[in-house]
DNA sequence: TATTAGCACTCGATGATGGAGAGTGCTAAA
DNA sequence: TTTAGCACTCTCCATCATCGAGTGCTAATA
């Protein structure tokens, strides 16, 4: 649909935005890439691509600026040649990251940072959320007074602890009789299945009355509370050098959005099913508030059973290429971790 | 050594200042506040706190804005009438704290967001920190391979994990014996403390050659690492609609100083020695970073002994009186929902 | 027919100009 | 000692002209 030279063209003048962050003109264009043609033809190119939608103009003669579906014209592009993407960074990346390697809370810490490092936009990161964490085992140590101490291992390498409040009069005894209930019961599932499970046999269960079924089930209607999940963003301060970011109004709207980590929970969880690395850019944002901005975002898996994921947002204006590449590539180091251990 | 007609003009100007975020000429004070005095009146004595370092001018003709003598003047005489200070928002904030009753991971986080909300600058938790966590017991759980977990109590009623590569031949016979030494030997004492112990002691006790010692040292070497504590940051978006930050730079420093959470931890360590609520204004402040901002923090006690901190940043023209309240009844809050436990 | 050179036109950015307004410092009177 | 009056200073804002980058259109060209 779209004449070869015409696309040369788009993706010669988005290349150059990406580049210089101002408009671009028929001129530069022609100075920049040896098409061949006078100013004058790419004009006449450019104002066809702005017919189609892929460009526009600020204001009359000004140069012209990608729109949305132009970067996403742009982006399918780049996807198209698989082996663009990948090949740069590779060394670099591996080896800061081979230093690496310690539990998955602060390997996925690390990860952000150097997510936000490399391509100077904002890093996320998040561990395994409660539809991918299977149970593999549970502990129950007794605190102080009334305060239990569950401690939650999963297939995935994650431990986790929560305090949940008990009667006091319940022996450790009881408590192993209590976890190991709940072991053979849950163990297996994910988390998700645990909590509609315990809901569903609250209501049963009770009418049995038997006290350490009716125990167990309260503590798992609290350890299995929908919980969302670590989340880990750095790199706001990177954002904010880029020039793209010069009027305040933008970056609160999505500061705003981003200390609300739920907001970022679902956000990656939208994409957890996915396979590969997924690109969204501005208005094609599920996020209200990041229709300004862009999210280049990947699954990381157990086996071959994606489990969390990643990502950046940066401005439309994005380096597509180098971010997909570098998100891509930190995704299945991720993958690779886990399966070692 | 002020004079104190001259020192209530200071005062009445420091709270016009604080009010309207703009320069305060002679003739706003008189209108504001009756001293019964003409503006031209005002305007020497004004000239006079200028000498005296307490105010400036912008340039000349404009009106006098203060300098961080001038804010640390206001400050102090407010901490002098310490009844000004607790009595406003008593009521709304308890109310907003008693909902509150969990971990004290969540609920320090929830304390973050609550001082920003209140206050709206950045809000700021911390949990203790390894100087005041003192170990009750460590408990060693076998996860799978050469994976130790290592749960650790301690007498705050905090509970952490950590994870730990061990001789995946260790029993967990041997790793209950391992735990019991450990708890014997270390319990009541501060990480810190434990951690310098066993760095002494590694090199000791390795000529023993107790198997099950040495892997016990081991053990507590990757555990009582130094660990930072967990901080709970938030407001980010709050601090960015006030109009003192209307430049991008300060708040680009800023954030780059708070992305790093160990500078953070530094700060509010500082002061975890300290009583009571302290006020750092501006060039007083300890962190370069921060020296165009203002620090209101305070400790939260186990019992009488100061274990954390919490405060919040915000532009050196800050509603003092508010924020010393704020963070005032929140740390004393804190300390109480520790007490109960 | 496709491309190009030439040209008039548009519009933002830049910088100079000139009040208006707020606030000061100084002086002289109360 | 305080105050009224006044000249002065400096920022802010709107206006205006200029400059330059870039366009769209038309006519000439390959």
């Amino acid at each position: 649909m779209l004449d070869e030279r015409t696309r040369q063209v788009l993706l010669a003048v988005i290349q150059c935005y990406i580049g210089a962050a101002g408009p671009v003109g028929s001129r530069l264009v022609t100075k920049k890439y040896s098409f061949g043609l006078s100013p004058a033809t790419i004009r006449n190119i450019m104002s066809d691509l702005e017919d189609m939608g892929y460009l526009r103009q600020p204001h009359t003669s000004a140069g012209r600026v990608p729109t949305d579906s132009g970067y996403r014209f742009y982006v399918d592009s780049l996807l198209n040649d698989r082996q663009q993407v990948r090949k740069d960074h590779l060394a670099e990346l591996t080896r800061k990251l081979e230093t690496l390697r310690q539990d998955i809370n602060s390997f996925l810490d690390e990860a952000s940072k150097m997510l936000s490092f490399l391509t100077h936009y904002i890093g996320i990161t998040m561990t395994p959320g409660a539809g991918c964490t299977t149970l593999n085992r549970i502990e129950l140590i007794k605190h102080r007074g009334d305060q239990l101490a569950v401690i939650m291992f999963t297939d995935e390498g994650l431990i986790k602890n929560k305090v949940v409040s008990i009667d006091p009069e319940l022996s450790q005894k009881n408590l192993n009789r209590i976890a190991s209930y709940i072991n053979s019961r849950y163990s297996g599932l994910t988390l998700d299945e645990i909590r509609k499970r315990v809901v569903g046999e609250m209501t049963r269960e009770s009418l049995l009355c038997d006290g350490l079924i009716a125990e167990a089930l309260k503590i798992c209607r609290n350890v299995f509370s929908v919980s969302p999940g670590d989340v880990y963003i750095s790199g706001l301060s990177e954002m904010l050098s880029l020039p793209d970011f010069s009027d305040i109004e933008r970056i609160r709207e999505l500061l705003k959005a981003i200390e609300d980590k739920r907001i970022v929970v679902t956000l990656l969880d939208n994409i957890s099913d996915a396979e590969g690395t997924q690109v969204f850019i501005g208005s094609e944002n599920p996020i209200d508030e990041m229709k300004q901005f862009s999210i280049v975002a990947a699954t990381y898996k157990e086996g071959t059973r994606p489990i969390g994921a990643i990502g950046i947002i940066g401005p439309t204006r994005m380096n597509y290429l180098e971010a997909i590449s570098i998100v891509d590539l930190t995704a299945s180091y991720i993958t690779r971790i886990l399966s070692y251990r």
